[in-house]
RNA sequence: UGGGACAACCAGACGGCCGCGCGCCACGCAAGUGGCUCGAGGAACGUCCGGGCUCCGCAGAGCAGGGUGGUGGGUAACGCCCACUCGGGGCAACCCGCAGGACAGUGCCACAGAAAGCAGACCGCCGCCGUGACCGCGCCGUGAGGCAGGGCGCGGCGGUAAGGGUGAAACGGUGGUGUAAGAGACCACCAGCUCCCCGGGUGACCGGGGAGGCUCGGUAAACCCCACUCGGAGCAAGGCCAGACAGGGCGCGAUCGAGGGCUGCUCGCCCGAGCGCCCGGGUAGGCCGCUGGAGGGCGUCGGCAACGGCGUCCCGAGAUGGAUGGCCGUCGCUCCCGCGCCGGCAACGGCGGGGGAGAACAGAACCCGGCGUAUCGGUUGUCCCAUCCC
RNA sequence: GCCCCAGUAGCCCAAUCGGCAGAGGCAGCGGACUUAAAAUCCGCAAAGUCAGGGUUCGAGUCCCUGCUGGGGCA
C-alpha cells in the first residue's frame, strides 16, 4: 500500500522534514510537509509514540496512515516529503475521522507551500518560519 | 435433568475492489513493469529458567559465590514434563505441596507466664526440726498447772512435679496400681522415637513381627550442614566490503614486563607492545549471519505415561522508520427487544421471521524447549456426585 | 539483548537482627497570640505499607509471581 520507494527512511530525514517544514495540527494527527526536488518521488515518515497504545493499536495506526498517504500520493507523486505525528486520540478514531483530518491537514500544507496560485513569484526555500508576528511587538504604549 | 472434575482443540467463514514484503519466472540497457507461490500467535507478550549457534587461545586447581532439593524415569538441557511415594483438602471424579538435615554447630522464640529449652523450681502438695499463741474430749496433780496430742501461723532442711491464670507452643495422652505427697516408679490401651528381623518394590517407601529407653519443642523462604550442579558474554554475538576524520596533553610500561584472556580472590597457564584518563574531530551505510528445524501431519511398534524407534508425505514469514493491510458485501455465532403459529390452566418450551448490539487478549526481529501472565467466547471426549424413570 | 533499583498519610521520607503494627517534616483542620494577617506555640485528623500467594505463633521487613515507575551497559 505503500512502496519502499515512496517512505521516509532514515533519521535525517525525518528531523529535517519535522524542523523546517510547515506543520498543521488536527485532532488526530499533526502534519510536517516540506517540498523537495520535483523529480525525485514523494516520500511519507510516521511518528506514533507509545502513548497512542500498545503495539497492535500503533501498528493499526500506522497502517491506517499509509492507506491514507497512498491515496496522498496519487495526487501529488513527487515533490514533497511529509511526516506525520499521531496523536493519542487516534488509537480511538475510525477510519473516516482519521482520513478526514490527515486530507484537510495536507490541503492546509499544501496551501502555505505553493504561495498563491497565479501569483508566480518563485521565491524559493518553502516553509519560512512566519516571521511577522515578531514585527509588532514593540507598538503596544498603555 | 441438575451440579462438578479433567484433557484436547478452535480463535469467525466465503467473496469483491485497491495495495505491501521475501522468493521465482518473463520482458527491458536500466529505472522498472507484469504474472505466480508464500506471508503473525496460543500466547508471537513478560524475560523467570534451560539449550542450540557465535566469539572470548575449547576455559586448569582451590576458595568464595549462585542455583536445585521426596524417588524413579523422559529430554539436547532445565527450576520443565510423566509416573509413583509421603503429607494436606474434597462424599467423589480429582486437586494442592520451594517435600533433604534441627543428636555437626551458632542464633532467635517479642508480650504474657513460675518456667521458652535444659533442666530447674515461683505458688502449691507432703514429711521432719525449731518456735509462737490457741484448743484441751486423754494421763498426772486437791489445785494453779504440767505431759502427751491436735490443728493454725512463721522460719529452716528435705521430698515431689499430679495441679496453677498465660501462651502459637509447657517436657507423652486416658484410666488404674502405688505413695507421706507424688512421679512411666509400675500396669493396660493409644500416639510417637530409635534399633533389629522377615516380606514386597530399581527406589522413595509400604506391610508384618520383636526389642529398647519410657518421650527427645519450633524455626533452615535465619546463619549453616549435606548431595548434585554452574566458565564468561551475547545476533548491537561474529565476519566482510565501502566511506569519513586531525590530532593533542598527562600517567604507567617494553623479557626488572604495563595491560589483557578466563565475573571476585589466590595459584597456575597463555597472549603480549602498547594501555588507561582527559580535550578535540569523524561515522550512524551495504552484504553475510537469516531462517530446513531437538520442524510438522499421518500410520505403526515399545512404554501405565511423559516420550522414543521406524516408515511415508509436506515446506509453513524473514521486515530493518520495520511488510503480513484499507474498505465493502453475504452467511454463520452470542445477547437484548417486539411479532406470528403450535403445545400447555400457567410458568414456559419449539418453529418461522424482523430490528439493534457484541466478537476478546494481543504483532515475529537469530532460533528452539518450558514456565508465568492476559483472554469475549465456542467445540469435542472421558469421568464423578445427586435426583427421577424403566 | 543483558542487568540493577524503587514503590509506606495529599507530598517528601524513617522504622535495629521479623516482635505491642507504624516516627518526623511540609501541606490540611481547630485553638491561643494579633485590630487583622504572617511568623510562633498547643492540639487534632489523615496509612494498614503497589497487588496476589506462601513461610512463620507473628511479615513493611523473608521467599515466589505479577504490576507500575526509574536507571545503567552494549
Amino acid at each position: 500500500m505503500l512502496p519502499v520507494r515512496n517512505r521516509l527512511r532514515t533519521g535525517a530525514d525525518f528531523s529535517h522534514t519535522v524542523r523546517s517544514g510547515v506543520r498543521q495540527g488536527r485532532r488526530n494527527v499533526v502534519l510536517y510537509a516540506v517540498l523537495s526536488e520535483d523529480a525525485v518521488p514523494s516520500r511519507f515518515g510516521f511518528i506514533v509514540s507509545k502513548a497512542v497504545g500498545n503495539a497492535v493499536t500503533r501498528n493499526l495506526v500506522k497502517r491506517r496512515l499509509r492507506e491514507a498517504s497512498a491515496e496522498a500520493l496519487r495526487d501529488r507523486p513527487a515533490g514533497i516529503d511529509v511526516v506525520v505525528r499521531a496523536l493519542p486520540a487516534a488509537a480511538s478514531a475510525d477510519w473516516a475521522s482519521l482520513r478526514s483530518d490527515y486530507a484537510s491537514a495536507l490541503r492546509g500544507a499544501m496551501r502555505r507551500l505553493t504561495p498563491e496560485p497565479g501569483g508566480g513569484t518563485t521565491h524559493d526555500g518553502g516553509a519560512q518560519p512566519s516571521g511577522g508576528i515578531r514585527e509588532d511587538g514593540d507598538g503596544s504604549g498603555e
